[in-house]
DNA sequence: GACGGCAGAACGGCGGCTAA
DNA sequence: TTAGCCGCCGTTCTGCCGTC
């Protein structure tokens, strides 16, 4: 098996030779595989970081280059590639996640607390979701248990079956079995008991859902919902009604602090004990 | 035709953006 | 200021489209 290091050695050297405008992540793969006789397929998570680092320090490099630089001529082979990747509207995915690049555990990343059968599987108690799938999928590969006709199918043996219950199963449908399987972890204040989110219609296209959701009313329209109101704002309206929508709660604020002319330099000075909705409201202050 | 890149499905949480 | 919306994160493979 080949070494990381040797690994970074040679990708490195590669690089350094390679046209930067063609070479992708999987051509250096396949470049090092060929090189070295070997499937690194296992390895793609690691060869891409080792690429990210080189081009990072290549731009490190790069910037330190051009203090000294004109900047008529700073702008670069990559600032130009990106520009025409700007152009065509691609890859803009690819570079938002290398920009927007999160840190900290969350999401996905989130360690999660593992059923029985999952630990059973796993070994462990507390797993990411993400680490769960990679072990599940190196138990698929290791044991080949795809379906050669259709490789999205899982034929499931005895360790998967007492998982997901089946013979086989879909490897989408597998990461919704796994949800039941990977539950909040317990924090101090007790078990996570974050109310799950209403599930859209799943068998409607996430991208038809996005634009049906849109087309009636889309963004803000939870804005337009009625919301109870507290006795306090209740009074406040003065209508009577008990349930208003925020934006209207809103609306109504701002009438009453024009009609009182409450507005000093576009600064509203009504004081926030005046708006607390928990004790009755003082009267505004005298002008 | 070969190849590269993206979309899509499934999941939950974080952070930025938006509207009033 | 605030609640909600939205995109992204990682993991897998297939299918489609564009480019050479």
């Amino acid at each position: 098996m080949v070494s990381d290091s040797e690994l970074v050695e040679r990708l490195k050297e590669f690089l350094s030779t390679a046209d930067l405008n063609t070479t992708t992540n999987s051509t250096v793969r396949k470049h090092l595989e060929n090189e070295f006789g070997v499937d690194l397929s296992e390895k793609k998570a690691f060869i891409r970081d080792q690429i990210n680092l080189y081009f990072d320090s290549l731009e490190g490099n790069e910037e330190t280059k051009e203090e000294g630089r004109d900047p008529s001529e700073s702008e670069g082979e990559e600032d130009r590639a990106v520009e025409e990747e700007e152009e065509k509207g691609k890859g803009s995915k690819r570079r938002m996640s290398k920009d927007k690049k999160r840190t900290g555990g969350g999401g996905f990343s989130k360690p999660c607390g593992l059923s029985p059968e999952l630990q059973a599987f796993m070994g462990v108690s507390v797993l990411p979701r993400t680490e769960v799938v990679k072990r599940i999928w190196a138990h698929i590969r290791e044991h080949n248990l795809q379906d050669p006709a259709n490789k999205r199918n899982i034929i499931c043996d005895e360790q998967l079956r007492s998982l997901f219950d089946v013979d086989s199963i879909g490897m989408f449908q597998m990461n919704k079995v796994l949800s039941k399987h990977i539950l909040p972890l317990a924090t101090e204040n007790g078990p996570d008991v974050s109310v799950p989110k209403v599930k859209p219609d799943v068998s409607v296209p996430k991208v038809k859902r996005q634009k049906q959701e849109k087309g009636q009313g889309g963004k803000g329209s939870a804005l337009l919902a009625p919301l109870p109101l507290s006795d306090a704002l209740i009074k406040f309206i003065g209508t009577g009604e008990n349930a208003l929508p925020r934006s209207e709660v809103i609306k109504r604020i701002w009438n009453h602090i024009k009609q009182n002319e409450l507005q000093d330099n576009e600064v509203a000075y009504w004081p926030n004990a005046y708006l607390s909705l928990t004790s009755n409201p003082p009267p505004p202050p005298a002008s």
